[in-house]
DNA sequence: ATGGCGGCTCGCAGCCGA
């Protein structure tokens, strides 16, 4: 099993490169984040000529989640239960008995900003519903933007993002709270190379530059992290023409 | 040095992202 997150920046720009991977990587589930475009205009034909069966909650101009797998999803639920939320940040589905997660946490914008505490409140909410929805489905997994670097060696230059939003304290102790709940971060299974980001800005040739953060998970139940076999950053996709800001991470669960 | 780049919109300037 193949399980992927990607956030697009636009899946109206992103759709050729989105197909191209697709068809060049294999996955058997995708998920996509920062799609920002409404249900009606989501490229579900296209999608399904490429092989996959596309679920997705969007909205226009910002946010916006779609899954897509080779298998046809149930138990497909949009946004956290009992938490009220225009942004579509959140899809949720049954795939060959793995319940799969797809997130976008919201960015925070700066430390004092109304949207970090909007933030830490989101934050608040998913990990009381991951909790419960861990009871239930003990094969998990989420994946996504959760616009967190966990620790120094997620940040290119630590010293400078001290304290800083993506990296301060409080967000670093909701994802360190979410791991507390059971969840593995498929990433550091194993040994890694220094500097393995998932997202460079666009400006001041930081992807050249390798000035990143690894903001992108793939989280992983203890039932399903115990079969993972592998977690990696396709960089390639970063270095095309007109890419996205974030690069694809892939999962591979033996099951 | 608060810019830089890229995508978006009841657009041509201003927002948001991270």
């Amino acid at each position: 099993m193949r399980i992927a997150t990607w956030n697009v920046n636009s899946l109206k720009v992103r759709l050729p490169q989105v197909v191209e991977w697709l068809s060049a990587r294999g996955p058997d589930v995708l998920c996509l984040q920062e799609t920002k475009l409404e249900d009606d205009k989501f490229p579900a034909a296209e999608i399904k000529a490429a092989g996959y069966h596309p679920v997705y909650a969007g909205q226009k101009t910002y946010n916006g989640v779609a899954i897509l797998c080779r298998v046809e999803p149930t138990e497909v639920v949009a946004g956290i239960p009992g938490y009220e939320d225009p942004q579509k940040r959140v899809l949720a589905a049954l795939i060959g008995g793995i319940r799969t997660i797809c997130i976008y946490v919201p960015n925070g914008e700066s430390t004092v900003s109304d949207k970090y505490r909007y933030k830490l409140e989101w934050l608040a909410h998913l990990q009381k519903w991951l909790k419960a929805e861990l009871a239930a489905y003990p094969q998990l997994a989420v994946l996504g933007d959760f616009n967190i670097a966990p620790d120094e060696r997620d940040v290119h230059d630590p010293k400078a993002w001290e304290g800083q939003v993506l990296f301060s304290p409080p967000e670093r102790a909701a994802f360190a709270e979410l791991l507390e709940l059971g969840l593995v971060d498929s990433f550091r299974l194993s040994e890694r190379p220094d500097k393995m980001f998932t997202w460079w800005d666009y400006r001041m040739n930081a992807f050249k530059r390798n000035l990143g953060l690894r903001i992108d998970h793939i989280l992983l139940s203890r039932d399903l992290a115990e079969n993972c076999e592998s977690c990696e950053i396709d960089r390639d996709m970063r270095a095309r023409e007109r890419p996205s800001d974030h690069a694809p991470v892939v999962a591979e669960i033996a099951l």
